[in-house]
DNA sequence: CGCTTTCATCGTAGGATGACGATGGTCTCC
DNA sequence: GGAGACCATCGTCATCCTACGATGAAAGCG
């Protein structure tokens, strides 16, 4: 079973309804992931360099390298990134399905 | 002064920049008061009917009347709703200008 | 004036969050 | 095998969230 990298996942995600109890609670789930700025931060980071990126998000956020990791898990858990082994290192991508996911039930508002 | 019911306010909202520090703020606040299915139901609830609804959310939503009272308090102090006395009831509606902030900013993303 | 209805607020209890330093696990390289 | 780099997790503390019932304040009605 091999992980692979930033690759789709999810797959009928897109396919789900924009109301209804289910999707109020995805919706929540999401937002509440976004609901902090360093995790604004970090997806837009994630957003911008397309290439995954390391600890390098460590120094851009003015947070202790254990507080950004929460952050990171907390954003892995929505569903919002991604986050693959490579060697020593993790690399972190966005989850183009997931962000585009509340893109649409922000705009289904 | 007069207060004018679901009027326009905070004029200069929508030409805020999409990113940035206080973009990011902006939009971990709005997320945030969106970060719970309850006020997501309620924020759903305001839109679909243009007219202000009152108290009927707290028979809409299976939660104690101050419960449904604090979550209308977050989403007010957050700007997404706005709530105007009536007599003995209060309207809550739809902040137009919030709601559409949010989508911009999450489609900035 | 009292009574009722409608909301907001207070007080409180349990659980979740956010921050940090310290610890530990896993690679890579020597 | 050992050293160092990189990252996750643990433990901890302070704070915030969420839920509820109880209490209060304001408006309308008889």
């Amino acid at each position: 079973m091999k992980a692979t990298s930033c690759g789709p996942t999810n797959v009928e995600r897109d396919l789900r309804p924009v109301e209804g109890d289910e999707a109020d609670e995805e919706l929540a789930t999401l937002a509440k992931a976004l609901g902090h700025p360093a995790r604004v931060q970090i997806v837009r980071l994630l957003v911008r360099r397309t290439s995954c990126v390391c600890g390098d998000i460590v120094d851009e956020l003015p947070l202790a390298q254990s507080t950004v990791s929460q952050h990171l898990k907390v954003l892995k858990e929505a569903g919002l990134i991604k986050g693959e082994v490579d060697g020593p290192r993790v690399c972190y991508c966005i989850e183009p399905r997931a962000l585009r996911r509340l893109k649409v039930l922000v705009a289904g508002l």
